[in-house]
DNA sequence: TATGAATGAGTATTCATTCAT
DNA sequence: GATGAATGAATACTCATTCAT
C-alpha cells in the first residue's frame, strides 16, 4: 500500500475539489484515506496547511502545462498551443484544476498575477503578429481559455471539441 | 427602524455574496441583520429557504438587466448591448451578481440554461450579420462577457472599461 | 365552525395522547387547532396549562367510566361491572385514555389515588362475596383491569374481546 | 477514573429511565458523565445509537432473568419461579427495567413478542397442570407481572411484598 | 379575542484540533 | 510514524413564551 502521506493528499484533492474547502471536512478526508484523523495534522499541522501543500503541486502542474507556450518562439504558434492548451490536459488531472477554479471563489486563494507570464507571452505573440491592440487581445485570449477550461471540466471535453476548431480558424493559426 | 424581514434578507446577501453560502453561518446573519437567530428560520424555514428567497431577487435582476438585449431589433445593436451590459450594473448591486458567481461553484445551484434566451438572440444577430458559425460566436462571446462580469465584481469597473471600447471595436458595432 | 379554545383542547388532546406531552410541540398544537400560537398561551398561560386543563376533563370522564362501578349496590355485579368496564369505552374517547396512560410514564402527573374509590369498592365486594384477601384482590383486579385497558388502547377492542367471558366466568360473575 | 464510555453509557441509563428518552439532553448526559457532549457522538454516533447500546444491555438483563422460568421442567415450578420474579430484581438494576417500561410507552421500541417465549412457557405449565383456558391464563399471569414490577419500580420492593405470598398461595404453587 | 412577529435558551450533531500512548 | 480518545466551540434548527397591535 502507497504512502499515508500520499494517501491523504490524494483523498483531499478529490474532496476538496468535488465539494469545495469548507464543505469537506478532515473526519472525511481521512476516512476516505483510510488513516486516522490525527495523522492529518502530524503531517500538514492543519487543514489549511493541507490545503497549501495540495496547491504546490496543482501550481507545478499548470506551469508543466503552460511551458510549451511559455518557451515557444513562433508568434503564431503561441496561440495555437494556447488555444490547445485546455483539450491537452489529461482527465486524469482533472481534479487539481478544477481545485483551483474552486479557490478563485473560495476564500482568499486567488492569486491574479499566477497568468502574468502567460499573458505576457500572448501580449508578445499578438504584438509580433500586428496586432492593433495586443495586451488587450492577451487578455481577451486568457479569459477565452479560462472560460473553456471550466466548461470542459463540467462537462467533459467531448462537448467542447469543435470550438477548438472554431477558435483556431478564427485566430488564423 | 426598517423590517427585520428585510434586513436579513440584506446581511444574507452581503454575507453569502462575500464568504460563499457554506461558510457563512446563520449566527453570522443574524448578527448582522441585528436579530435573533430564531427569527431567520421564522421567516424562511431553512438556511437554504433563505438563499432561494434571496435567489428570485438576484434572477429577477438578472432578467431586467437582459431585457435591453433580448428585446433589441436591430442585430449590431444586440452586439453592442451585450457588451455595454456588464458596465451597466450598479455598484448598488454587485452583491447580487457575486452571489450569481460564487452559487455556480458552490453546489448545484448552477443553471446552465438561464443563459439560453440571450445566447439564442445573440447567434440570431451573429446570423444575420453574416458570421459563418454564429451558434460558436454567439456561445463565445457569451463567455467573454462572463469573464468580464467576474473581473468587474472582483476589482471594480474602472480597471475594465477600456475593455469596452476594445470589443465594441473589434466587433464592429 | 366550532371554537377556538375547543379546537386547541382536542387538537392538544390528539397529539399529547399520541405523541406524549414533551414530543408534542405548541407550534404543532398551533397548526392542528388552526390557531395562532399567542392564543394558546392566552387561554392557558402555559404549556403545563394546557395540560391541565385536559387533564380536568379527562377525570371527569373517568369518574363518569367508574359511576357504574362504584354505585353498584350487589357486589357480583361491582365484579361483573369493573370487568366490562374497558370494554365499554366509546373509541371516540380512546385518546382520553391514551393521554392517562401515557402520563403515568411522563413526568410527575402519575396521581396513585385517583383510583382508591374504585379499589375500595371492589374489597367491599370481595369480603361480601367471603374472600380470603378482600383488599389484595381488588387491588390485583384493578392492575389486571388496567392492563387490558392498555392493551385495548395499542390494539383495539377486538383482539381483547374473549378475555372479557374468560375473566367473568373465572369470577363466576 | 473508570471508562468514559462506560461513564456515558450509566449516566444516560439513569437519565433515561428517570425522565424519558426524549426530555434527556445530551448535553445533560455529557454533565452527568462528565465528558465533553462530543464525546457521546464518537462512542455512539447519535442519541439513538446510544440509546441502542443501552438497550442491548436491558435485553441482555431481561433474557438473564427470564431465564429460571424458561428453563424450569416442573410446571408448578415455572408458576412459582415467574411470581417470584420481580421481587428477585437487584435494585442496583432497577433502572434497566424502569427504562425498559418507559419506553413502552415513547415511541416505537415496545417490541410486544420479546415476551413470547415466556408466555408459551406459561401456557404450557398451566396445559399441564389441567387449566381450562391455559394461554388466557398465561396471558393473565404475565399481565398482573408486568403490573406488580411496574408498582415495584415505583415504591420499591417492600410495598409488594405481601403480594408475592397471596400470588403464590392462589396459584397453588 | 386573536394574531403573528420576535426572542433567548436549548437541541442534537459536526468540526478542526490536541494529546497520551 | 500512527492511532484513537477526547474536547470546546460552532452549526443549523426548535422550543415555549412574550408582546405590540
Amino acid at each position: 500500500m502507497a504512502n499515508k502521506k500520499e494517501n491523504i493528499l490524494s483523498a483531499a484533492l478529490e474532496l476538496f475539489a468535488g465539494d469545495g474547502y469548507n464543505a469537506t471536512s478532515t473526519s472525511s478526508i481521512a476516512k476516505e484515506a483510510g488513516v486516522s484523523e490525527g495523522l492529518i495534522f502530524r503531517h500538514f499541522g492543519s487543514k489549511k496547511g493541507l490545503l497549501e501543500a495540495i496547491m504546490e503541486d496543482v501550481e507545478a502542474r499548470i506551469s508543466q502545462l503552460l511551458a510549451p507556450v511559455i518557451f515557444e518562439e513562433e508568434p503564431k504558434k503561441v496561440i495555437r498551443r494556447i488555444i490547445e492548451m485546455p483539450f491537452g490536459i489529461d482527465p486524469s488531472e482533472y481534479d487539481y484544476w478544477r481545485l483551483q477554479f474552486k479557490l478563485k471563489w473560495e476564500q482568499e486563494y486567488n492569486n491574479p498575477n499566477k497568468m502574468k507570464p502567460l499573458i505576457d507571452k500572448l501580449a508578445w505573440a499578438f504584438t509580433e503578429l500586428g496586432y492593433k491592440e495586443p495586451e488587450k487581445e492577451a487578455v481577451l485570449l486568457n479569459q477565452i481559455i479560462d472560460s473553456i477550461s471550466t466548461e470542459i471540466l463540467r462537462d467533459g471535453k467531448d462537448a467542447q471539441e469543435s470550438f477548438q476548431s472554431f477558435l483556431l480558424e478564427k485566430y488564423g493559426v
